[in-house]
DNA sequence: AACCTCATAAACAAGA
DNA sequence: TTCTTGTTTATGAGGT
């Protein structure tokens, strides 16, 4: 790729003025394979996009020696620059003072074709994010006028004014929307629009199928969670709806791991999924049910007879002893991993699973201020690199740390059956959108949904 | 096609 | 009696 390359496509993105266009833009549909492997053009010019550019559109290339007369550089912040560390996406060199940090970019992040491509990434990235703000802008606006002419307008069949009633506002509007697409309980933050579709392998239709279906998380199987996985998608999960790709018994070793003394009671095993996802916040009699029969069933979940009670433990033996689960999926989507793994896939995988998720408005909306994103695609660029380690290892790979697919695969979203007890949709947006980050970590959840209204 | 893993549902028992 | 905890069985989805 060439620096005008990437200045068109820049230009492309920043000009748009709408989702639509922003949509139709054929490039909405790269293909990182081909952007990955494109010729080398080696130069020791270094490429910055600058994020502040964005409003104006405007890609600045640099070589060395102009950058480092730069603005930021006088003022010795940068935007890839912060707390010591590079920023660049999937770097987080430690520099320790702003010089070496400059030394660092250029002879790291030259331009060559691994920059150029985590470049073209990161237009992704915040092209989807225009995209998914303009969708949350348009349908905030669409709310607000909503809400305005409900409450002026005069009440022609009286109806009892309750929790019901603007609960179901969202939903409504949805409905009302021929684009709308099926909700689920569980897929509470919908957009009344669906998500266009950039170079995501996911479609959101997929994603919201009325049917009750199971989904599966080909590779997140017997994945042995590492508390630097848990711990860089930690705020995302604890705040959004989003059904981690772990299984239960992933989740339930993860907690007992984490606790001090490496054991759990079972109420305290429920609360750590509370306290991490918010997922897990509700449906409590379903996935409590399940961490009970998980706990039963696995060898490796050893129950013991403490002074307190029973407690879990962990045999790790067992837990290690457990069949590992191979690469699979969409043939064209592991060639894209194999083809741009190092470090193109990563935050696509993570821009798909962002983006493909139902919760998309919810994330967005909870990731401002919030490091979120980019801790999820982090994570997901580890979990990806290690994914492909694995594959290129001939699966010889005993360590469960790593699970190939479950980086690339989207956020696992379980649909549930519409249950009239459980039609709680559109509030969850409401109470997930609010909840904070604080949350009450003694709350006990209880089966009892979130919301006890709705017809 | 057979087998496996996993999620989910549910029945049941024991104990507080 | 009710709730919690724990065990077990069954079923279906999806992958190997």
């Amino acid at each position: 790729m060439i620096p005008t390359e990437l200045q068109q496509l820049w230009k492309e993105v920043t000009s748009s003025h709408t989702a639509e266009e922003i949509a139709s833009n054929n490039h909405s549909s790269l293909d990182l394979s081909t952007t990955c492997v494109s010729s080398s053009a080696p130069s020791k010019t270094s490429l910055i996009i600058n994020p502040h550019a964005s409003t104006n559109g405007q890609l600045s290339v640099h070589t060395p020696k102009r950058e480092s007369l730069s603005h930021e550089e006088h003022s010795h912040s940068h935007p890839l620059y912060g707390h010591g560390v590079c920023k660049w996406p999937g770097c987080e060199a430690v520099c320790e003072d702003f010089q070496s940090f400059l030394k660092h970019l250029n002879n790291e992040h030259a331009l060559d074709d691994r920059s150029t491509a985590q470049c073209r990434v990161q237009m992704q990235v915040v092209q989807q994010l225009e995209l998914q703000l303009a969708k949350d802008k348009e349908r905030l606006q669409a709310m607000m006028t909503h809400l305005h002419v409900k409450s002026t307008e005069p009440k022609a069949t009286p109806q009892p004014l309750n929790l019901v009633s603007s609960v179901t506002l969202s939903k409504t509007a949805s409905e009302a929307s021929p684009q709308s697409l099926p909700h689920t309980p569980t897929t509470p933050t919908t957009p009344i629009t669906p998500v266009i579709q950039g170079p995501s392998v996911i479609t959101t239709t997929s994603m919201h199928n009325v049917e009750p279906i199971r989904r599966r998380c080909p590779n997140k199987y017997n994945v042995a969670i590492s508390s630097a996985d848990l711990a860089q998608n930690q705020e995302f999960y604890k705040n959004a709806e989003v059904r981690p790709p772990f299984t239960y018994a992933s989740l339930i070793r993860q907690a007992i791991l984490e606790s001090p003394e490496k054991q759990l009671t079972l109420n305290e095993i429920y609360n750590w999924f509370t306290r991490m996802f918010a997922y897990f916040r509700r449906n409590a009699a379903t996935w409590k049910n399940a961490v009970r029969h998980n706990l039963s069933l696995h060898k490796c979940f050893v129950r013991v007879e403490n002074v307190k009670g029973a407690v879990w433990t962990v045999d790790e033996l067992e837990f290690q002893k457990r069949r590992p689960q191979k690469i699979s999926g969409n043939p064209s989507l592991i060639k894209n991993i194999q083809t741009s793994h190092t470090y193109c896939t990563p935050l696509n995988a993570a821009l798909q699973a962002s983006m493909a998720d139902n919760s998309i408005p919810l994330y967005t909306t909870a990731s401002m201020g919030n490091p979120t994103l980019g801790n999820l695609a982090n994570a997901m660029r580890e979990d990806l690199n290690g994914a492909m380690e694995h594959t290129n290892s001939n699966e010889s790979d005993s360590s469960p740390g790593r699970s190939p697919m479950q980086a690339m695969h989207p956020v696992h979203v379980k649909e549930e059956p519409l249950d009239p007890d459980e039609n709680e949709g559109p509030l969850s947006l409401v109470t997930t959108a609010n909840h904070s980050p604080d949350f009450d970590h003694d709350r006990d959840y209880e089966d009892e949904p979130v919301n006890e209204d709705i017809e």
